[in-house]
DNA sequence: AATCCGTGGAA
DNA sequence: TTTCCAAGGAT
């Protein structure tokens, strides 16, 4: 327990001399913004700092405050959020920022109990605002987190039968005998694993910590964490419709639950595992397929010259916030169209 | 506890 | 091409 102490030592001097510039971040002498805080980690779970940045300014940029946000439409929220995926993040986002403004006067609370009771706010993300917006020591796992620990001490059990004994590593490390700036140190272990400490070549040669990593000692932290393996996706099949009539285009809001949930795209058959009916592979003129979290989806655009409801005009398709799904409907027809 | 929920980039 | 996966949360 005794190398704990030492790792946040050397992990808050590595930050001092190699912290990433972000846009969410304050500077060293400057609070941050728990807005700011909030906002990116919501948007950065499952998914990387490149996909996020554009996202986080033009949010902030449309909405510079959670009052903002909270006086902004859900379908507003909804289509600045198109293309950063699992959208029920955003529709969390947008209860969460209304629940700010009326319960809490608009300001972030700062307990973890707190902020863990918000909408899509869990065990990572209330951690972390609590840490990084309130300086307030906090168990802060997140997968670089997992990543480093399960290397640090090279855990032999598989994720996710090896969360039980993170945390137990976390807790010391985190709220052990030195709780030193824990705003600084939880980022340190963010940016250590997404430079230093990364899934598949880990540069262990330049790790600040490299000394008290069991795994470095065997030198076999590449294949750390061990995860069960996943189960194949299952492939699925659908239709897509295509309503065109003089220069418009129809389009629908999909149901409030389920894939692309609320979001706005073409009318499509049911999705399911079954090739589709009358439309062989060989004589379709399009073909889209997308991948999912749990199933990849082949779907087959057919375009329609009849009127229906909700028609748009061809140049406002691409302002109406589509999910990917249907941006790459979108771009593969428009030109024939 | 296990499943659902997106996307784009790297190897 | 396929596989893996990147700052998880809700149910």
């Amino acid at each position: 327990m005794k190398n704990d102490v030492k790792i946040r030592n050397e992990m808050l001097s590595w930050y001092d001399a190699h912290a990433r510039v972000l846009p969410w971040r304050s500077k060293p002498s400057e609070r941050p913004d728990p807005y700011y805080v909030w906002l990116s980690e919501v948007m950065l779970q499952q998914t990387t700092v490149q996909a996020v940045v554009p996202y986080f300014e033009k949010f902030i940029s449309i909405w510079p405050t959670v009052h903002d946000l909270a006086s902004a439409t859900q379908d507003d929220v909804l289509r600045e959020w198109a293309g950063l995926g699992y959208y029920s993040r955003a529709r969390n986002l947008y209860k969460c920022a209304q629940a700010i403004v009326s319960e809490h006067d608009g300001i972030f609370p700062n307990s973890v109990k707190t902020l863990k009771s918000l909408s899509g706010i869990g065990d990572y993300t209330s951690a972390a605002i609590a840490s990084i917006a309130f300086d307030i020591p906090s168990v802060v796992i997140d997968g670089n987190v997992e990543r480093v620990i399960s290397r640090l001490h090279r855990i032999d059990a598989p994720l996710p039968d090896s969360k039980t004994i993170i945390r137990e590593y976390a807790q010391n490390l985190f709220i052990g005998d030195n709780t030193d700036r824990p705003s600084c140190f939880a980022q340190s272990l963010m940016d250590l694993g997404a430079t230093i400490c990364t899934p598949k070549s880990p540069k262990c040669e330049i790790c600040p910590i490299s000394k008290y990593c069991v795994a470095f000692e065997h030198c076999d932290a590449q294949v750390y964490p061990k995860k069960r393996k996943k189960s194949k996706i299952p492939e699925k099949y659908g239709v897509a419709y295509i309503y065109v009539h003089d220069g418009k285009v129809g389009i629908e809001k999909r149901p409030e639950k389920g894939m692309l949930a609320g979001m706005v795209g073409f009318p499509t058959s049911e999705w399911n595992e079954d090739s589709v009916d009358n439309i062989d592979d060989d004589m379709s003129a399009y073909k889209i397929r997308h991948v999912f979290t749990h199933f990849a989806l082949t779907l087959y655009p057919q375009i329609i010259n009849q009127k229906t409801y909700n028609m748009i005009e061809f140049k406002e398709v691409d302002k109406i916030g589509l999910p990917t799904l249907f941006k790459k409907v979108w771009n593969m027809i428009e030109s024939d169209l």
